[in-house]
DNA sequence: GTGGATTCATCGGTG
DNA sequence: ATGAATCCAC
């Protein structure tokens, strides 16, 4: 044995030497957790090359992350000799890249095509949008609805190596004129939809440009199509090593098998244990069926584990077995269960469970202060939680104690506060009458004006129908310090402005930093908080930069412009992280814990529907006929559960010496959580055991509501609360909305629904209001008011607007010809009314009042089906309070109440109007509440509401 | 018991 | 917006 060979072999145990020297041949390396993955890949390509089985260029080492090609190119460089460079270790995509551009010809593309990225594809498609063949996918209500799940689609059935072809023909083969209505609906959608791909796919290559999954299905397509070329790249490589095989998807694998030919020297290493990535297209019968695959595969299991105490492998393989029979333990009916190398008899694995979230979290951070005072480091404790969202309660008391933290919550770069100041910097400069801009620009660290102030100005500009600019300009009274910060800043937006009008974006935004001293207020006191905030400040700038050259335009409007236009298609760009090493206590995800191991960790919040996780459905939803992977008589949910299982135990084999479980009760929702079935399985604890101890717990809560409710019940005295009807609806959508809408008035941006929506329902008053004192308002008349009610702003294009204005005109056309037949006359149209309840003044409007007890709301916006205009009717407040109002007027109970949905012709109807009416009452009360005890918090009734948020840009709402 | 209405709570992220 | 758990009226 050489010298270089005794480097790269002595270090290996039996099992890894094995792995590491195996000749020629399929090879599945299975490696358990902490087992030294990367280390067998390493030394065996290192071998390879050493011990001269293979050239360095005949060695091709395909990862998933650019970070883990990297590490891993890093340590064979430090076990080969110099000058043995030249072995591809890369990442899926960029060898297919490579192959792409190497046989661009061949395949009919460009050499010089560019690669789209998610934001990039989302651009083009809004572009292009009306020339798609589009009917259910582009409603004209919110034409880009379905544009991001029709990528998200796109990905999948790519990675399912499904082209258009067998897309079409799946659709077109199995839509049937004769089909029931549901079932044809579904497969008319398929087949928009694979038409849709077939555009997508034209458009692509027609421009150029490439996504992601071609870095994949093309070179598949070229194998398929050209054996020649094939042969020639398979000569290439004598030996093909991957990474993390159980991540593969079936085209990645497909794409393999073509390389690995007819005599692989396929080496793959994976732990079908931890596939933790179904939903983006991981196939784990990959590793399951690699045997059947390759019958002459040789097996090596890794089972000596370098990482953790045994006590913690024990509970961890417990947990897993669950999962039996889908596993390759069973399949191949071998024992995966692992050796720690410590001998250690310690129990590492604790569970403790909480009456609250609070406490549950409190328990953690006096857990480590009391170890830090034993000499351990915060950077030994990592906290992992399923969600992103998970991790708040736990940051909350970590702040609490003053410990440093580092979290990777995924944020986008937009939602980070110090960008959102800057992009408000940018746009109030762009148009000053951006209220809202305005006002976060003012109140932001870089001016600093009060809140009492702003308010006074905010007040000020509504009053007189001044946007918030126009007011600072005017004589306010405020406070001295305030009218010095706001002579400050009208300054300054002078300067800018000129400055914006000659010089680039990055200019601007750079001064702008500069002169109103918030650059020196972040670099004056370092912290691993300024640090983060200043890393995303030059992040924006380089944004900015690539911006300003993909729009070949450096100004501030193009810029700001574009730059809404990514953001209202949801691009996210990451944000800045701190430095991993950083002395400060872990919180991530356990899908970023991955590959990492810590001294003590953390797995909190287990209860159901937590962790497990509920599943999520999509928007678009993959057919399962196209999906190749078939697991076997396991029904959805189950293959779901198996997912959070194998996730749980990627969770528990992070922790080396103490790993620490635990749960709540109470995690500030209306129900209580039930204890994970994880930690059961986990722990064999019997299922019964921990019921009954958990009802014993319960009866001790004193829930936190309810002492909110004993505050509220203080504060009812108080002053008289003015309420309008839309007031409580936004205060119920989010508090924050309400203060932003209603407590500051600032002036919301002109969103195309409401610019249809209200000219739509401008005609309908006018009409009314004629027919109510006896004439007719002509259908041209009524049109006409439509047409001048009508603004050319924010719609998505050309094409859209023109389907709006004429969609607008025949709904009237139509809602005029039922109008006039129905010989019913209103009694009061736009009638406003006001009413006291429970020291609540509430305000409102009635569209329209019958005879008879009937009031009537009307609402744009697509709803076609008596059950859909039912549905809308339960989820809203606003008929509840227009019936409360009229019986408070009246004195009697209302006999219908209705929404009319002009568009679909529909109507729905309020039930049980007396119940409603004691409802709409409690409800009042519980806003008026809220806002007298200042609750203005932001909180989304429920996810996805921000999206369509007004307050969207000034809000610092997390995605 | 059963079915409809109501209520509650809603993910993960590479190239 | 949507699915699952729970409530409620028969």
């Amino acid at each position: 044995m050489s010298l270089k060979e005794d480097k790269i072999l002595s270090a290996l145990n039996p099992q890894q030497l094995e792995a590491v020297t195996f000749g020629e041949g399929p090879l599945l390396i299975i490696a358990g957790a902490g087992t030294g993955k990367t280390r067998v890949i390493t030394h065996r390509i290192s071998y390879l090359i050493s011990s001269k089985k293979a050239k360095p260029s005949e060695i091709l080492a395909l990862t998933f992350t650019d970070k883990a090609a990297e590490e891993m190119e890093r340590r064979v460089d430090s076990l080969v000799p110099y000058g043995w460079v030249g072995t591809k270790i890369s990442t899926f995509h960029s060898f297919g890249q490579r192959l792409i551009r190497e046989f661009a010809f061949e395949l009919g593309i460009n050499p010089d095509f560019k690669v789209l990225s998610t934001t990039e594809l989302l651009f083009l498609l809004k572009e292009k949008l009306f020339e798609f063949p589009l009917n259910y996918f582009r409603p004209p209500s919110n034409p880009t609805k379905y544009l991001y799940a029709f990528l998200n689609l796109i990905s999948r059935v790519k990675d399912e190596d499904v082209n258009v072809e067998e897309y079409l023909k799946y659709a077109k083969t199995n839509l049937d004129i004769n089909m029931e209505t549901e079932l044809k609906e579904g497969f008319t959608r398929q087949v928009e939809i694979a038409n849709w791909y077939q555009s997508y796919e034209e458009l692509l290559r027609n421009t150029g440009y490439v996504d992601i999954q071609d870095l994949i299905a093309l070179p598949i397509k070229l194998f398929r199509t050209r054996p020649s070329i094939l042969k020639r790249v398979q000569s290439q490589f004598k030996y093909i090593l991957v990474d993390e095989f159980q991540d593969t998807n079936y085209a990645q694998f497909q794409f393999l098998k073509f390389l690995a030919g007819e005599n692989p020297n396929l080496t793959v290493v994976g732990d079908d244990d931890q596939s933790i990535y179904k939903f983006r297209g991981a196939c784990l019968s990959n590793i399951l069926g690699f045997k059947t695959t390759y019958p002459d595969t040789h097996t090596v299991i890794l089972n000596r584990n370098y990482r953790s105490l045994q006590s913690i492998l024990d509970v961890a393989h417990r947990l897993i077995t669950f999962n039996n029979p889908y596993r390759l333990e069973t399949e191949l009916k071998i024992d995966k269960s692992i050796i720690a190398d410590s001998k250690s008899k310690r129990n590492g694995v604790k569970y403790c469970q909480y009456p609250t979230v609070s406490e549950e979290a409190d328990a953690i951070v006096d857990y480590i202060i009391e170890n830090v005072a034993k000499g351990y480091k915060y950077s030994d404790f990592a906290i992992l939680v399923r969600t992103n969202g998970g991790a708040a309660h736990f940051l909350a008391a970590l702040n609490l104690k003053g410990i440093p933290w580092l979290s990777d919550g995924g944020e986008s770069l937009y939602d980070r506060e110090e960008v959102k100041v800057l992009l408000n910097f940018l746009r109030v400069i762009s148009n000053s009458s951006d209220s809202q801009a305005l006002y976060d620009v003012i109140s932001s660290p870089a001016y600093k004006l009060n809140s009492p102030d702003l308010y006074k100005c905010m007040s000020f500009a509504h009053l007189r129908h001044l946007s918030l600019y126009d007011a600072l300009n005017k004589e306010l009274e405020i406070s001295e310090k305030g009218t010095v910060i706001i002579k400050k800043f009208l300054n300054d937006f002078e300067f800018f402005s000129k400055l914006a009008s000659v010089n680039s974006v990055s200019k601007v935004l750079y001064e702008f930093l500069v002169r109103t001293g918030w650059l020196n207020s972040l670099v004056a006191k370092p912290s691993i908080e300024t640090e983060i905030r200043m890393k995303n400040i030059s992040e924006f700038f380089k944004l900015v930069e690539y911006i300003m050259d993909v729009i070949s335009n450096n100004k501030l409007p193009f810029v700001i412009n574009y730059i809404d236009s990514l953001i209202s298609l949801g691009s996210s760009p990451p944000c800045a992280q701190a430095d991993f090493d950083a002395e400060a206590v872990r919180i991530l995800t356990v899908h970023k814990a991955k590959g990492l191991e810590f001294r003590v960790v953390f797995l909190p919040a287990l209860v159901t529907d937590n962790f497990p996780h509920y599943k999520m459905p999509t928007l678009v939803e993959i057919p399962l006929e196209l999906i190749k992977e078939q697991m076997l008589q396991l029904s959805e949910e189950e293959i779901h559960l198996q997912e959070e299982r194998r996730l749980f135990y990627v969770g528990l084999t992070r922790a080396k010496e103490t790993l620490i479980l635990s749960s709540g009760v109470d995690y500030g929702g209306k129900r209580e959580k039930k204890l994970s079935q994880f930690v059961m399985e986990t722990l064999d604890i019997p299922k019964a055991e921990l019921m009954t101890e958990k009802a014993e717990t319960l009866k001790k809560i004193s829930r936190y509501k309810d002492v909110k409710a004993i505050q509220l019940n203080l504060l009812k005295d108080i002053q008289l609360v003015e309420l309008s009807s839309t007031g409580i609806d936004d205060w119920l959508g989010c508090p924050r909305k309400y203060w932003y809408l209603h407590w500051l008035r600032i002036p919301t941006p002109k969103h195309h629904a409401m610019i249809y929506g209200g000219s739509v329902h401008k005609a309908i008053e006018s009409y009314l209001k004629y027919k109510k004192s006896g004439r007719t308002l002509s259908l041209e008349a009524t049109i006409r008011v439509f047409e001048s009610a009508w603004e050319s702003e924010g719609f998505i294009s050309r094409e859209h607007e023109d389907e709006r204005y004429q969609k607008g005109k025949e709904v009237l056309r139509q809602f005029w010809e039922q109008e006039e037949q129905s010989g019913r006359s209103p009694l009061y149209v736009e009638e406003e009314f006001s009413f006291i309840c429970d020291y609540v003044k509430v305000r409102g409007r009635w569209d329209r009042v019958d005879e008879g007890g009937i009031i009537i709301d009307y609402k744009t916006g697509d709803v076609n089906t008596v059950i859909k205009a039912n549905q809308r009717v339960r989820g809203s407040v606003q008929l509840p309070v227009y019936a409360l109002a009229y019986f408070e007027r009246f004195k009697n109970v209302p006999n219908r109440v209705e929404f009319h949905f002009v568009e679909g012709g529909v109507v729905g109807e309020l039930k049980d109007i007396p119940k409603k009416i004691e409802k709409a009452r409690e409800t009042i009360k519980i806003v008026a509440d809220g806002i007298r005890s200042g609750d203005f918090d932001m909180r989304p009734s429920y996810p996805g509401v921000c999206e369509y948020c007004s307050c969207k840009t000034l809000c610092p709402y997390k995605k």
